[in-house]
DNA sequence: TAAAAATACTCCATAGGTATTTTAT
DNA sequence: ATAAAATACCTATGGAGTATTTTTA
């Protein structure tokens, strides 16, 4: 039984005319006859009661009518559905993403996703770096966004995607708020708080290194993992944060943020991928992502009121 | 595409190896490949990700997967539906029946029927005989129990299915009600409820007949369509009436039912089918009506006892 | 180097076309 | 007598088999 069965029989149930049957599916008569013919004898019942004159539905013909276009509906539309995932415009796609990203690009990349491709369910989840690695390897994501340092991923991937510079967060009425752009050795002997060492050993060697070459030691008086933590703890004054420029989609009152000057490496992030896996939608995102991340390096200049508790924009 | 192309998918994606796909397909391995290769072209889209060592779905193979099943299935389901169908063992059967027919043997039958084909969805409608041949003209009933009376019914083949007597209902007190069997000439000048004579008029005749053939003249006092309201008004003391013998099956307080001698014509119930429209479902429910027929001409003796208003059994 | 998929080719089964017959109104 | 389906026969496409090459781990 061939779909081309299907597709003639129910011809023939619609037309109840062999002849006319035969020119919709543009194929002569006699082989659609046969055709029938044979599709019953595989059947073991009559599904059209004919003579010269007349043709109607037996009742297992009736019946088999129904399910018969509900086949080709849903055969066509496996297709289609294929052809739609292949392109990137269905399906599922599960993201996993660095807390930074989400303010770098993102959000931008996610708004715009879903207006082309409405279609794919989107499934996200926030992991460090490390994590995603696993979850790429373990099929659990088929996208990370993740921090980029120059390592390798095994089994994936990895372009850069964003580059944003560092800036200082620090409580409202502190000294160091009255300059437009904070050298390096001005955070000699500032207490600082500090992303987890064992966390991204590369980025804080990358850091003391830099702080090193300025002639600065600042003093890590705390540790944490999230931006938002480290806000909240700059806001009671436990010390100052180096945190990246995206942060300042964010306003906390309390916290103003300053621009550094040269000598801090920059956050990079980017979009790890699982080698010999195709992913059209998650190809998609990702140069969305690209996108949303060039054109808008920072957050807009007009967005950052100069009243807001983090600070003049970037661009002074 | 064809649903052979949906199988060969299914297969490699289960297998994840086309050798091994391809003899579970009972074919070779490069045909196979060529087959995953057009439907892919014809998709316009990857369903397979392969290595010579390696052979993993695409998501777009993923999704075309759950639905190439399901296409798999619901085709199978079609043939195996119309197959049921085709036996009688599943569809739609409406069936007309008059009133008699269901105590002489429809009740039985349809109990047969229910455990032979229980997914056959049974619709039922009691009609008159006239009803019955406008329904099977117009496609509305599969199948009618009808009386019979040698007549034609016009694009409908008429087969007999049972037969039996009348016997006589009189109210408990009545002086007829000692004999075991009733000669009609004992009815002259009785009052009879009978069936109103513009619904079956060859029937009413040939009473009339056989009534003048014995010499009696009963007085027809009321009519009356139902044998149940026939039952009432003889009850009531309103007069006596002819039923089928059949009608045993029921016990009414303050009647009691007598055979007749020969004289009468028996009660004829047949089976119309429409003609060109074969019905495995109504032919198979026709030859259990006529078992049910056959085996029990009346109700068994033991259901009926001697104390009952019905009167004894017509075995005496 | 070995195992597996892809490629190249050959063949035949069968879907479909053409001509004709049968059938029913 | 006519229109329509069935039958008979033929042709050619393409699905499947065989042999071989390519690829990757």
């Amino acid at each position: 039984m061939e779909l081309r069965d299907f597709e003639c029989f129910v011809a023939v149930a619609e037309e109840l005319h062999f002849r006319r049957a035969a020119a919709r599916l543009a194929m002569c008569q006699p082989p659609l006859s046969q055709r029938i013919k044979a599709l019953e004898e595989r059947l073991g019942t009559k599904l059209l009661e004919r003579t010269s004159r007349y043709v109607a539905l037996t009742p297992a013909g009736e019946a088999f009518l129904g399910r018969a276009r509900a086949v080709l509906e849903m055969a066509g539309a496996a297709g289609e559905e294929a052809r739609r995932v292949g392109l990137g415009l269905a399906g599922k796609l599960t993201v996993g993403f660095v807390n930074p990203a989400m303010d770098a690009f993102l959000a931008v990349a996610l708004g715009q996703f879903r207006a082309q491709a409405a279609e794919v369910e989107l499934s996200l989840r926030e992991l460090t770096t490390r994590e995603q690695a696993e979850a790429l390897a373990g099929g659990r994501i088929d996208l990370g966004f993740c921090r980029y340092a120059g390592q390798e991923m095994a089994g994936a991937s990895v372009m850069e995607v964003s580059r944003e510079p560092y800036i200082l967060a620090l409580p409202a009425g502190h000294a160091l708020a009255g300059r437009r752009r904070v050298p390096l050795a001005a955070l000699d002997g500032q207490p600082l708080i500090v992303p987890p060492r064992t966390g991204l050993p590369a980025l804080s060697q990358a850091l003391g290194a830099a702080f090193a070459a300025a002639g600065a030691k600042p003093v890590a008086v705390q540790e944490a993992a999230s931006k938002f933590t480290m806000l909240g703890l700059v806001a009671a004054g436990v010390g100052l944060a180096l945190v990246p420029a995206s942060v300042r989609v964010w306003q906390r009152a309390g916290v103003v943020c300053r621009d550094l000057e040269a000598g801090l490496p920059p956050v990079i992030l980017a979009a790890a991928l699982p080698l010999c896996r195709e992913h059209a939608a998650a190809a998609r995102l990702v140069e969305l992502a690209r996108q949303a991340a060039g054109s808008r390096p920072g957050p807009p200049a007009e967005a950052i009121r100069e009243a807001d508790a983090c600070g003049p924009p970037a661009t002074g």
